[in-house]
DNA sequence: AATGAATGAGCTTTCATTCAT
DNA sequence: TATGAATGAAAGCTCATTCAT
């Protein structure tokens, strides 16, 4: 007889990618070791390898399959945002809070786990990052070309921005004080009023 | 790495702390293994123990040692800065971008290795970071009781710029195109417009 | 030691108690080390810890079921020997000799070994061997009672006899002069000469 | 100046030697460690090395020094006992058992750390202990010659009584319900009992 | 797809011992 | 006589991974 779609091996692959993602970021792809990550999914250490190749190959799923998805999203989010550079930017500060809100484990382990990935799965990678600091330096340029933004150092601005709206994963806790709306908001006034020319808001 | 020759014990333990934070700067804690440490220290693994206590014990060192400098070395910033709210808040801002890129490794590992620490040693350095986040968040409420400061809410504010500040040690290579005084000025800059009400500056 | 060929794990484990009992008679437990015992049943110290949980858990449970064995076995002894008490006390004697030169390994690891038990584990133990003990008291007091038994203190007599009964395990070897029923004969006649009120034999 | 007798070098070597034979008797041999035995005595475990030459040679001298003298104080009881042989073999069981009372460290890790002296050092211990057993067995062989003991084998009957007397080592405690005296003698009954030809006594 | 058993490499830590001071 | 620092060997144990079933 046929296997039925959504079958018990899919729904387990989905559930060893959840469970791996929690304990990475919890304590670290080095610290995570696949004994307890199987009894998180409620198998045998050996039958997790019925499903991923290695633990490095795990990893370096996780950290590839959310920065595509990361960038898949911001590109949407941009198209949605229009022409104008200054909306542009705005978009791009709240899409990327929300986005890190909403994926804080994703988020962490690619950013903190790079070191652990092998130098080809590094390199992959780094390139995806680059592409994303990418869409944020071009908005910049383009702001700064129309005369609009303010900053010394392009670069610098655009990692002092990134680190500040990623630095939301941190200490944000859902059901929190706050809404997400008004994180996003907020972030996104500080991102604007640190880089706007002042006679251009 | 070479034997260091006619090494007394404070010197060795001052090099195994010096290769420690190296290490688990680049690789984590629980990736760095103690073969690793001494050899770049020039040591036999079994010889560390004249010089720390267990692995655990070593990060504690480190990170405790670290937090405390910081404290000490950012309340003689702040006396330094004299009583003015704003002046404090840039000395402030100035003095921890200064000293992150000076101690990049101290905190790294002071930010992502708190996970590593076992629940008794946690609780003391958490602690002293949340000593250290009360300075920054006192001067915001000042600054707001002043009438000096806008932001929406001072608890995020406060997150948000000490993630900017501190994401610098991401990205920050000495040598580099700009000066640490630059950057330094950068980052300042970007605090005080995103906190300064727009008829206080 | 040659590697046992489509070793099942029960047969695995088996053999691993079977070697750890020598090695620990013959050399203690603390002398005792895990890649020894390895080597001794064809695997590799890894291994092991399919079978075992840990060394002190390997201990406790040789100590434990000996224990355990050996009091079913005395009550199954005491029952076949009928109601009579001189007749039970020969039986006891009997059978703890006979039963001890067969199980010298246990004997001596359950007598000398306990003090490498952690406390838990000793406690338990502990505790079956004061179940053992009273089986002998018991049997005194029952004599006493009837007057057939003549001892200053009946429990400096049963730690007396006990120790000269176990004492065979100390001086043993299979293939000797004499037979093992001889060694009991002997052993039964002193105890019962010791104990005996001259009327009554 | 000149060092005084009972130096602090003397009083060290004999408080190490204390120490070491309460911590065999505890732990046993193996389970010691150096650490430990320097700690007890005060000093660091390097300084152990100016009083002895190695762990090895230590166990060899406390156990070496125990059976001289025990073999010196029992020919010196059993002279003072004079000629008749029930009275020697009374005398011999007595001093037996007094003498284990009052030194059951020694007593302790003479019988069961014989298996962690060196091939060299084991057989000198060896042959003291059989010079030790000679003496019971002496005593038996000519009771038998007498006509005044009964036993069936000189050589069971004596191990076996050995370890009866042996026994009170395991289960006393000083200050305990008995008196010394009181334990003596019941085992020289108990002893007597058990070797005397019926028409002896 | 799942598993029990095995493995080799590696881990942190302990050990008895040495030696210059 | 005492010690701090060093050491090589070894300890118990964990790890990711393999493979026959």
């Amino acid at each position: 007889m046929a296997r039925i779609a959504g079958s018990s091996g899919a729904r387990t692959a989905e559930a060893i990618r959840r469970a791996a993602l929690r304990l990475i970021w919890r304590q670290g792809y080095a610290a995570m070791n696949l004994r307890d990550l199987a009894a998180e999914v409620g198998i045998q250490p050996s039958s997790l390898y019925n499903h991923i190749e290695t633990k490095q190959a795990l990893l370096f799923d996780l950290v590839h399959d959310h920065l595509t998805a990361l960038l898949a999203a911001t590109d949407a989010a941009l198209e949605a945002a229009g022409p104008d550079t200054l909306e542009r930017l705005r978009a791009f500060a709240a899409h990327h809070v929300l986005y890190h809100l909403e994926k804080r484990a994703e988020v962490y382990i690619a950013n903190s786990e790079l070191r652990a990935l092998d130098p080809p799965n590094h390199g992959r990678v780094v390139a995806l990052r680059r592409a994303y600091e990418a869409r944020l330096i071009t908005l910049l340029e383009a702001g700064m070309a129309e005369g609009r933004l303010a900053v010394a150092d392009i670069t610098v601005a655009a990692y002092a921005i990134l680190a500040m709206l990623t630095g939301v994963c941190t200490w944000y806790r859902p059901g929190g004080r706050l809404s997400n709306a008004e994180i996003v908001d907020q972030h996104v006034a500080l991102v604007m009023a640190g880089v706007l020319k002042r006679s251009a808001a």
